[in-house]
DNA sequence: GAAGTTGTCTTGAATTATTCAAAACAACTG
DNA sequence: CAGTTGTTTTGAATAATTCAAGACAACTTC
């Protein structure tokens, strides 16, 4: 994707066009499920006056318009990613906290339905899904095997 | 539940039998889904001389003994509950952060498989709906009625 | 193409939840 | 009742995130 359609990406959002915006949309579409310290290193070296601060900035504009959806896992810090509008879900490593996308498990959102709702009115079932990934598990196994 | 049966219970699961630990095991039989914050509120009454550092290792304790459930929805602080051992799930309300349970939506623990686990290895499924709780639509109807 | 308005970025500091560490202390064992 | 082990107290440190004010840049209008 080049910053030329990253850029009308945002202009149809209806967002000013500017470098750290584009940089972040760049930094997402090649690291999915980054933090914002992670995707800061990943925009110094294109923007280098850059700060922290702009980037929280930016993904807080950028989830706001609906460009980007958070998400925040027990024990990571708050994720960003650009696969917006179909409800998939996610797989959590428990050892390292990767993160692998999931489509979802039923249906359309919500997906599910609780089955006593008690009187509120629900928007969005979040299906999480925690279980330890390949990498990890040859690490396991290699050092059950000492 | 009185204090000997929260003794009772510690020392099933191998745990020394303290104040701290019985107070916080009380007050989460009261006031289920509270973080440590409003635990240490709760129980500095009967114990004035507890500290935060000390509920949250009590909390830290009971947790790995396998007595408490530590749940983290995003945009809250981590909540603690005793209703354990059953793979019940949470539904949580935009507004205001109010937590209610919510039985299995399908079955047994995983009660859900994700599509493609992708070389993952799948231990468990966490659902959280989100929606808005009967007092926060009252507020928010009220506020439309201005 | 230039000036104005609006909103964004930079810089610096503050906040909140949580964890770490060392010494004082208390619970269970024999 | 004394010893050992593990817990609590006290105090400080850490990490992620947010707040605020001035400098600055993007889009709009002339």
């Amino acid at each position: 994707m080049t910053d030329a359609a990253l850029a009308d990406t945002l202009r149809e959002a209806g967002l000013k066009v500017t470098e750290p915006r584009v940089a972040v949309l760049s930094a997402l579409t090649d690291i999915p499920h980054s933090d914002a310290d992670t995707i800061f290193g990943a925009v110094l070296p294109s923007l280098p006056g850059t700060s922290l601060q702009a980037v929280y900035g930016v993904l807080a504009a950028l989830t706001t318009a609906g460009l980007l959806r958070k998400i925040e896992p027990a024990g990571s810090s708050a994720l960003y990613e650009r696969r917006i509008g179909d409800n998939h879900h996610h797989l959590v490593c428990t050892e390292c906290g990767a993160v692998r996308d999931v489509d979802c498990v039923v249906g359309q959102a919500p997906c599910l339905t609780p089955s006593e709702a008690g009187g509120f009115t629900v928007h969005t079932a979040e299906v999480n899904f925690w279980g330890v990934c390949p990498d990890c598990q040859s690490a396991l196994n290699q050092k059950s095997a000492d």
